[in-house]
DNA sequence: GAGATATATTCGCATTAGCGTATATGAGGA
DNA sequence: TCCTCATATACGCTAATGCGAATATATCTC
């Protein structure tokens, strides 16, 4: 039984954009800094803090600031539905191949940024399937 | 895996609205007359008709004509992820007090209609947990 | 405190969603 | 064929969304 009445439409419309989708793909079992979903997807800082507000202010993700950066993560809901669905949607992303390009091109860009200082990824406890 | 590539975030569009929640809640394990949506959530009729327009464009359900009548039933997504969202979203309509109050009052309106004509539901196959 | 870097927010615009109202379509019956 | 009923679509409006460009904020370094 869900342990709180949430907001599912809001939930729902956060997850109807594919960009906030491949950031949720990135942050799946870790905790990703801005500068990498820039690099990575490849499109303007704006429209990438923009939609990571938008998954904030949805609840499915928080942010941890570390001197000039931003730790993004997902937010499990405690939610049974919500967890459920964010869990789904998630394992979809295995078999999408623009998604595992992203985690690809994530491995390459986190090794080469370390010469240049940007922090790197925490791993996080290791998703429940 | 899933079977085929599927646009999910149309999926989540299409249910990031009360209304069309709403509505398959409704028919969540049998097929429904238009005419009982309309009663039920006491909204008018086009409003009522655009967004079962919008389930059936995002392939959430599909339509069947009898006579002057329209069927509405949920059409399970052939894929896992996308089966899986939808899953979970009926199930958490079992502890949402409007959902279940609408049950109820379709369960009198099916009852009270049978004396003026309107087509019954027809019962689908349950749904599977 | 000035400058540099990382990120967030604002603005203006084009697109889309949702609504009420009006109208069109489709089927059945007289 | 004309009328009626059930449903779908079109229209005009307002609000929300997504975007690029510009700007603001926060933090660090010097």
């Amino acid at each position: 039984m869900p342990r709180a009445t949430v907001d599912l439409p809001r939930i729902f419309a956060a997850l109807s954009d594919r960009t906030r989708l491949r950031l949720l793909n990135l942050m799946r079992d870790r905790e990703v800094c801005v500068c990498y979903f820039v690099d990575i997807l490849n499109q303007s800082q704006p429209k990438i803090s923009r939609h990571l507000a938008y998954l904030r202010r949805a609840g499915i993700v928080s942010a941890r600031r570390e001197g000039k950066w931003m730790h993004y993560r997902i937010t499990r809901p405690t939610n049974t539905a919500a967890n459920a669905i964010l869990e789904a949607t998630l394992q979809s992303f295995e078999s999408d191949k623009e998604m595992r390009a992203d985690l690809t091109k994530f491995r390459k860009t986190c090794c080469a940024t370390v010469t240049i200082g940007a922090p790197l990824p925490t791993q996080l406890s290791p998703h429940k399937a």
